[in-house]
DNA sequence: GTCATAAAGTGGTAAAAAGTGGGATAAATA
DNA sequence: TATTTATCCCACTTTTTACCACTTTATGAC
């Protein structure tokens, strides 16, 4: 079994988004994609952005999800909002297509931010992005109990 | 095992930054490097300056945090601030190339100071360093009883 | 001290790779 | 069938990389 540290996606990378809803992904994340024995990517919704994983990575989701409670509320909000917003992307020329209503629901303008999160990567719009990151970087000195209290 | 007190981060230097972004690596730095597996450099944000792992080190911070609970706010603030920034730098001819991004994120010109923290170095814009210097400076007196509650 | 030599640090050019945009064809939807 | 949407292919721009050359600083012999 390889190393998982080292297929993890990190770094943010500026790209664009172009008229018909095509994104670059970064070399480096293809890298990693290459590496795996699926390379498509599965994008769903999450609050402001999209997050993104691998394929055999959303797989082991799935596989948790089937398993909770038929008629628990939480998890029926979880497969709601989170699981049911997933679709397979597959690369094409080193690019995937967003569909129209998860950039619609992510707010996505032609500039967009890909924000490395190691097991998977968000994609942001510019502006959204900038906002997130000023919320937390102020929010960052005041969670280190909750770090520590994690492990970290 | 070697001793880890040889191989750690000491001393100020200052060096220029090129217009491509372009840093070069104190030799003593170097030196610590060389004696590591792999001598690649890991650079993120935090505050107003760059911190920079050896690459090995930065794994181990990288496994702690692949198992962070996925929709947890403290575990996405601190992935979100801290670690998405994360960008593998290898040295070229003694050198990295410090991404746009976080040239932007640090405030970088053309003036910039490296500043030994044992186990990692930050990255300063040359003029923000010196005030935070004279802030620490300041400071330090003030701190005497923190630091006697650590241990020191 | 001065000079020669080596090492460290800086800057620029050319080639390669990554990312972007658009048109033509094919497929899907209405 | 008409219209929209997706796919493929090609061309262009920008960024990154590799390589080379120069300047400055450190080192050592005399």
């Amino acid at each position: 079994m390889e190393n998982p540290v080292n297929d993890l996606f990190e770094g943010r990378s500026r790209h664009s988004l172009d008229e018909k809803g095509r994104l670059a992904i970064p070399a480096r994340f293809k890298e990693i994609l290459k590496r795996k024995a699926d390379s498509s990517l599965v994008v769903t919704n999450l609050n402001n952005c999209l997050v993104v994983f691998a394929r055999d990575d959303w797989q082991k989701i799935k596989e948790k999800a089937i398993n909770l409670p038929l008629f628990d509320s939480a998890a029926n909000i979880y497969i709601r909002y989170f699981i049911s917003g997933a679709i397979e992307c597959p690369l094409k020329q080193g690019r995937i297509l967003i569909p129209s209503n998860l950039r619609e629901l992510a707010g996505l303008n032609k500039e967009v931010v890909l924000v490395g999160h190691l097991t998977r990567f968000e994609i942001w719009d510019k502006a959204k992005w900038d906002e997130e990151f000023e919320r937390a970087k102020k929010s960052f000195p005041g969670i280190s109990q909750s770090l520590s209290d994690m492990g970290i």
